[in-house]
DNA sequence: GGGTATATATCGCCCATCGATATATCGACC
DNA sequence: GGTCGATATATCGATGGGCGATATATACCC
């Protein structure tokens, strides 16, 4: 049997590599970029990050907080912090199980 | 800064669960279906899985045993299953660091 | 002043996902 | 014996997201 995926939305890895990226506190495009790529060790295309951040943004999960010089920011909303919080815990819990049922962790 | 993902390679959610399923033992195309549909709560269609069982095999992540009756089923391969091992550790660390960078977790 | 880093925006290709549809067989039930 | 639902696989078409490339502009450093 597969482990239990509570609710594991809409959202592929590079939504939700931004979504996590943003945990830290609000960021600017080419910010979450590099902070991404520091972090996976794989870039992100602007054009993957930027459409994403549009989608995010149209769901709610994303708002974008006024300029700074020629920085847009955007940060967490509550939606997308709970939302992400959510994904994460399936996320973890699905590896968790996974793991188990290939006898790399004990039960 | 974003949690480390160690080679989060090129995977996406149908795959990942497939390879997961099938960590439980051999399985055919639609016994892997109801698993991940229990498992996960929502129905993976036929065309995304028999599409992604193609391309599993083709990357030899999974073989094609002997057909019984009118069943085809399937089992990891060693590469498939070391290759699942190290995906299911990223996420699990991604998603710990994630938990623990929204308050979720304590450090 | 020239090159690199910062910063955002957009375009087009490709392929995976998804839903729908088709087909066939088996078992159960009346 | 006939029908219905579950089992089982296969394929098609539309859509949309990922990705690489490209464009543009400014700031900073040597």
């Amino acid at each position: 049997m597969a482990p239990k995926v509570p609710q594991f939305g809409r959202f592929t890895e590079p939504s939700l590599l931004i979504l996590t990226s943003l945990s830290d506190g609000p960021k600017h495009g080419y910010a979450i970029m590099q902070d991404v790529e520091s972090g996976t060790g794989r870039p992100m295309g602007a054009g993957t990050l930027y459409a994403a951040l549009v989608r995010l943004e149209e769901l709610g999960l994303v708002e974008a907080l006024p300029p700074e010089d020629r920085r847009r920011p955007y940060r967490l909303t509550a939606v997308g912090a709970s939302n992400l919080a959510e994904q994460l815990r399936g996320l973890s819990s699905f590896a968790q199980q996974g793991l188990r049922q290939l006898g790399e962790l004990k039960p």
